[in-house]
DNA sequence: AATAATTTTGCAAATGTTTTCATTTTATGG
DNA sequence: CCATAAAATGAAAACATTTGCAAAATTATT
């Protein structure tokens, strides 16, 4: 009986049956306390009986806000963008919000045509992931009058909020730690730093702290691998059969730092004893591999949810407070990096 | 000069600055063929000044499509759901549909009301995780006009268009994979089965496949896990070190089963030549294990992309065609598992 | 050049709500 | 029981579009 002939039941339908006005059903949503006990439980009662589901879309014609947040992604599959989409929707779901969600894979054309797109649907506001976008993103952004946020990455002079750790100290920090042990000899893996400003802010990180500590990083030890488990362990696999190895391993990320053990433990080396390897990021799993990977925290948990605070205040109180957000990461030291041979041995 | 005074502007605006009538605005979007190329170079140059974006909310409210298609899963930060998630929202993408997301927590009240509100965004369709929902999911999905494909589970008698794989053929089929090597001796490590069909599927699965070859799994020798690696890795070494060690290790996914191969290592016992392990899924990352584990292969990819297909044209065709697809798991046989001890050395 | 056929455009009504303002109903206090 | 204040309700306009229909403009046909 919840529908009558095929067409969903509106909020005229609902009046009639409760035998009220239109206005008096709307506001008994919208301002419950504007209208009487009683009345409210009619309203509730014809609802009910006609499966009346309420139409955000003639609201949001109103100006009212449409409830949800537009969140557009590099890509959904990685293991850290996981964790920062769930808990940022968690985040914005306990104000209320839904999230529209698209991927662009990295392509940043596309990723406007996402967000013109999100922009049609009337979202409450935009996150996007990163620092690095189009001129033309950053001025369709600024023409609208929702707030915007980006995740994941934080810069001082950002043009744009942000909420997220600095990746060129996550670089830093864990360059500086493999070069306090005493490692000279050292390769390096990172993911291709075009379009990827996270990738390339890090890479910066480790090679600056190396710098200070004398140490020079050629191109010869430095591979380039696709973001993938496989790929890290081939191309590394493939660099320890040569003559000179290092003796640690900087990735960076932990799914490469990942790879980076299971070549080693292919080749029947050990972690740390033979070569030292150290990721960024902290991955689920990171800490209970064997051996436990050293590298450093980025909490993308935290991250998620404070955004979706700052986002979700920001459409609350009329874009205001437009402030960014800096989230340390932090070194973890465990299993997996140790002294380089010589020292060790001594 | 996008904006006049801060306001958004309307298709008025843009028929005024362009010099037609609204109507013909609406038209040069929806129906380009019936306006004369001129106009809608003039229309278009309006656009373009005035920085308009249509609003997707007032096509809405004309029984127009809104575009979007709701996805409610138990959570987004499992590998596997990752990139279900990401295959699905690239599948929709093609034909122009944006996914509205939510996740439940494994909570299936939560379910229903994330339902509800996405309906109330008035979505296109609707896809959900596995086949187990509430009554009064399954009579509200009844009750709308709108398409619903269960995604990653599959069953004959499903009351709702369903595309995914069998999990307990998954489960029968590592299950005998095991007993047919030879294992007699055998532990299972599953996550928590309640609210979760997906998971006990798979558990009935392996169970009936055991039997089948007289293989009894008792109570003491089942763990029952959270979904983590450290998790699993923890119980598992517990469960080594009592005396009567199994020859294999049977775990309800690959995260499971990697807590497990991680927590051989820790103990310095090698798989398979101590201990076998298998898993379920074939997660990113298990083929480049170290060892690399013996596994059945879900396909998320095919299924996210063959399910986005499903519902696109679901929506397209108006409701027809409300057919499942079954896509079938296989057993990935590598290195974690192989003949137990005894007959191994034989 | 006049008419017919066709293409292009505009008017006005419709979509499902919210909201302002006016009106009706109920409660309060003498 | 009556005036007054307060609470509850309804009528109608508004929101940003789309669309059926009719009018206007253009093109084709004679």
């Amino acid at each position: 009986m919840s529908e009558k002939n095929g067409k969903k039941s509106d909020i005229i339908d609902v009046a009639r049956a409760a035998k009220v006005s239109p206005s008096t059903v709307s506001r008994s949503f919208n301002h419950p306390n504007l209208v009487k006990a009683a009345t409210r439980k009619k309203i509730e009662r014809a609802v009910r009986k006609l499966g009346y589901i309420r139409n955000r879309a003639a609201q949001t014609i109103h100006g009212i806000r449409s409830g949800t947040i537009g969140l557009v992604v590099p890509t959904i599959d990685h293991t850290i963008f996981g964790e920062l989409i769930q808990s940022f929707s968690q985040g914005v779901d306990k104000f209320g919000f839904t999230i529209l969600l698209a991927s662009h894979g990295y392509n940043l054309e596309r990723e406007y045509e996402l967000i013109r797109k999100m922009l049609e649907h009337r979202v409450d506001g935009i996150a996007l992931i990163g620092l690095d976008h189009l001129d033309d993103t950053y001025e369709l952004l600024g023409q609208q009058n929702i707030p915007a946020v980006l995740l994941w990455n934080y810069a001082e002079q950002s043009e744009l909020p942000c909420v997220g750790s600095d990746n060129y100290q996550s670089g830093y920090l864990i360059g500086e730690h493999v070069a306090k042990l005493g490692h000279r000899e050292i390769a390096g893996v990172f993911p291709p730093l075009q379009g990827n400003d996270r990738a390339s802010h890090r890479f910066r990180g480790v090679m600056d702290a190396l710098e200070l500590y004398g140490i020079d990083l050629p191109e010869t030890r430095l591979l380039r691998t696709p973001y993938s488990v496989g790929a890290a362990k081939a191309a590394i696999r493939q660099m320890l059969s040569g003559f000179e190895r290092p003796t640690a391993i900087i990735c960076g990320n932990d799914v490469l730092a990942w790879g980076a053990l299971h070549a080693l433990k292919q080749l029947g080396l050990d972690a740390p004893d033979d070569i030292s390897v150290v990721g960024i990021g902290d991955f689920a799993g990171s800490a209970d591999f064997e051996p436990s990977l050293t590298t450093v925290r980025i909490p993308a948990g935290a991250i998620g949810l404070k955004a979706a605070e700052t986002i979700a205040c920001m459409i609350k109180d009329n874009q205001t407070s437009p402030k960014s957000d800096l989230i340390q990461p932090q070194l973890q030291v465990r299993k997996s990096c140790g002294f380089p041979n010589g020292v060790q041995k001594r």
